[in-house]
DNA sequence: AGCACGCCGACT
DNA sequence: GTCGGCGTGCTC
């Protein structure tokens, strides 16, 4: 039992008062755990689970540690922990990732334990599984037979649930647990249900000598249980899974667990096919798509340790491993990894920084990794594992440039000759095709033609996206929608009302006047209902009942469909617009994904990118497959303009539901901002999306030098910065969106 | 974040 | 005369 601090006497009866420091996780603005008296009698560790009082609530936390900081708590509002709860204990190596999390991104420390912390787990005790059983001899008298029980008895001579019997039976439950109480079934415990365990004899598929040793490489450092960073870097189709999969087969042949992050894991149902393949069962899921009883025992399991494998979103980084052994973050650059609200994190970093903790290695996949990935391979703090070709020999497409300005779409419509003949071509010979548009939607602006109101969402400075599926203009950013109106509401014009620009519905329609005869599915997240409704329809694609798909960024993510012969890609100039910081970085990735659709099997595949600009260099690397041509001049941009991974930023984010009052206390930020020669704060300014659910929003940019502490500067910055009234402010240290 | 206390309008 | 609006302020 470890030692607690002890504090000068208690001035009342002199006595010595042992303290702890209790986590809460709950979203109170505290730096820090809070320190609670240790009733006489009660022994507590590290890591225990609690009940403590605050204020009038009773709480429950983690004891953090008994560190005998002086953090002068007053004797006399300090409370007592009511009780030791019966959990499996919080290790180390975690609670200091929460610690490294709340300092590093200034969050307050309950709102980052929260992420840690799945309370139905902790205070609701495992449900008691009973089954029930026929008795050998049941009483003859006094209880009545009748026609449902007669049923449930000839179904129960195995033990089963009192639902199963039910359904069996077609009764209630409530049928069977009175025939218990009548002593004509008998209750029989059952044994906790355990997760799907992987079957580890399975032979592995055969690999290619490149990625036997990139397997080796990860297997051993996976056995020598050491902390080491490995980016595997591979083409799509170069087989990174199933290089990653032998380093899982090796943790879990040594008893331990493994942590897969997968950017969506709603639109993985492939991988954990694969995955099912490989190992004969699932894996252990968390993510928000999981049942709440499921999650509980998700959460219990992998606290016990019985969870051996466990695939799930940024969040999962937080879950209790008892014995972690690899982690593994799938499509390493995917932005979807960066948390954009409550606490601002990088689960790709926060992920390393576990690794680290935990003193275990960590593997990074991606076809385009990050470019802040890349540079640490290259100062040598993470070791580059190539995975040179696509395994089974298929050749990568090749790429062309679809000139809009030479060669333009008939008027009205997005498709130009040359995309449109190459699809007609793949139609022809049987093939699919995909048109890639990342917009949701019918059309992104809808405006009046007489007097040219344009729809904008009351609440936010954006335009209302017409979604013609629904019959609603609906605004992305808060959800509000209203009715297209049959005329427009400022002048009341009818049949005045024009939808300018493309989403992939309106692609979808262009497809269908052009293609009639062609089988076509819209692949977008408003016509789908959910994960189970993404898998049909890729399972369909797959299956070639779809010769035409229409979709955004949703298909873009390791499907493969071998008669996929053509990808269009119909605004490559799309995600360049704004020119934000990794704008090229993202139009790269995402396109090279895109294009990687193209031609998995044998037949050679080709994408067509439409674009205005021929001559953007991320285009012209995608043309000449030259992607170190890409990154090399990415990274001299970045380098000149001291930019990430070069360079670090924070943003400050002020709200106000008043803009002035928004702008007030960005200028007061702004007034005791840090300057110097590695420091300068820009701004206030006006967020780009100024207007966001009704509140006003402005930001200040930090922009430092590599050596600098950001998180640091930013406290003693923002130390004495107070926001009253409805102002709020929001710190985002390696911001992602500049929106 | 909760949940207090704390001063000003319409009700049994 | 009370119930209740949500404005500041505290919680080990």
């Amino acid at each position: 039992m470890p030692e607690h601090r002890t504090r000068p006497a208690c001035v009342a009866c002199g006595e010595e008062i042992r303290t702890v420091r209790v986590g809460l996780p709950s979203n109170l603005p505290f730096a820090g755990p809070l320190t609670y008296a240790v009733p006489e009698g009660l022994e507590l560790a590290p890591g225990d689970w609690v009940e403590a009082p605050l204020g009038k609530r009773a709480m429950v936390g983690v004891v953090w540690d008994d560190a005998a900081e002086a953090d002068a708590v007053d004797p006399a509002k300090l409370k007592s922990v009511a009780a030791r709860l019966n959990a499996p204990r919080m290790h180390e190596p975690l609670r200091r990732v929460v610690d490294w999390v709340a300092a590093y991104t200034l969050s307050p420390h309950g709102a980052v334990l929260r992420m840690a912390v799945h309370l139905p787990a902790i205070s609701q005790p495992e449900a008691v599984r009973v089954a029930f059983r026929a008795v050998a001899d049941p009483p003859q008298d006094g209880v009545r037979m009748t026609a449902a029980r007669m049923r449930v008895l000839a179904a129960a001579a195995e033990p089963q649930s009192a639902q199963a019997l039910a359904d069996m039976a077609e009764t209630s439950a409530a049928v069977v647990r009175g025939m218990a109480d009548a002593g004509l079934l008998a209750r029989v415990a059952v044994a906790p249900e355990l997760p799907p365990s992987p079957d580890l004899s399975r032979p592995g598929p055969a690999l290619s000598e490149a990625q036997n040793a990139a397997a080796a490489l990860l297997t051993s450092a996976v056995e020598a249980r050491r902390f080491q960073v490995d980016v595997l870097d591979g083409v799509t189709g170069s087989g990174k899974t199933e290089v990653y999969f032998e380093a899982v087969a090796a943790a879990l042949r040594a008893g331990g667990q493994v942590l897969v992050l997968l950017p969506e894991i709603a639109l993985t149902a492939q991988w954990l096919d694969r995955f099912q393949q490989r190992f004969g069962v699932y894996p252990t899921a968390w993510h928000s798509e999981v049942s709440p009883p499921q999650r509980r025992r998700n959460w219990r399991w992998v606290a016990e340790g019985a969870a051996r494998i466990v695939v799930g979103a940024r969040s999962a980084l937080f879950l209790p491993f008892r014995d972690l052994r690899l982690i593994v973050v799938d499509e390493e650059h995917d932005q979807a990894f960066k948390q954009e609200d409550g606490v601002r994190y990088h689960a790709r970093d926060i992920a390393i920084v576990r690794a680290q903790t935990e003193g275990v290695p960590i593997c990074l996949a991606s076809a385009t990794p990050s470019l802040e990935t890349v540079a640490n391979v290259e100062r040598g703090r993470f070791r580059r594992l190539t995975l040179p070709q696509r395994h089974g020999g298929a050749a990568l497409p090749t790429v062309e440039i679809c000139d809009l300005v030479e060669t333009p779409p008939p008027r009205g419509q997005w498709i130009a000759p040359p995309l449109a003949d190459a699809v007609s071509q793949a139609l022809a010979e049987g093939e699919q095709a995909l048109l890639f548009l990342n917009r949701r939607g019918y059309a992104p602006l809808t405006l009046c033609r007489t007097c040219g109101h344009r729809f904008a969402c009351p609440s936010c400075s954006a335009w209302l996206v017409e979604h013609r599926y629904t019959g609603r203009l609906q605004c992305h950013h808060c959800g509000h929608q209203e009715r297209v109106p049959a005329e427009c509401p400022t002048c009341n014009a009818t049949d005045s009302l024009a939808a300018c620009g493309p989403g992939v519905e309106r692609i979808a329609e262009e497809v269908a006047g052009r293609w009639p005869e062609a089988r076509v599915a819209v692949m977008s997240s408003d016509l789908l209902s959910g994960p189970a409704a993404v898998r049909e329809l890729i399972e369909s694609i797959g299956r070639h009942e779809v010769d035409l798909i229409v979709g955004t960024q949703l298909i873009a993510k390791g499907h493969h469909f071998p008669m996929l012969t053509v990808v269009g890609v119909v605004d490559a100039d799309l995600g360049l617009a704004g020119g934000d910081l990794r704008a090229s970085e993202r139009t790269f990735q995402l396109l090279t994904q895109v294009s990687g659709r193209a031609g998995r099997a044998e037949r050679p595949g080709r994408v067509l990118l439409q674009t205005v600009e021929p001559q953007q260099p991320v285009l012209q690397a995608l043309v000449a497959g030259d992607r170190d041509a890409f990154y090399q001049a990415e990274q001299a941009a970045r380098q000149d303009a001291g930019m990430p991974p070069y360079g670090r930023l924070a943003a400050v984010i002020v709200s106000a539901s008043d803009l002035g009052a928004a702008m007030e206390f960005g200028q007061q930020l702004a007034a005791t901002a840090p300057y110097s020669q590695d420091i300068r704060v820009l701004g206030p300014a006006p967020a780009p999306l100024a207007l966001v659910r009704g509140r006003h929003r402005v930001r200040l940019l930090l922009h430092a030098k590599r050596s600098v502490n950001v998180p640091a500067a930013l406290r003693a910055w923002l130390a004495g910065a107070k926001p009253t009234g409805s102002v709020r402010m929001a710190v985002d240290v390696d911001p992602y969106s500049f929106l």
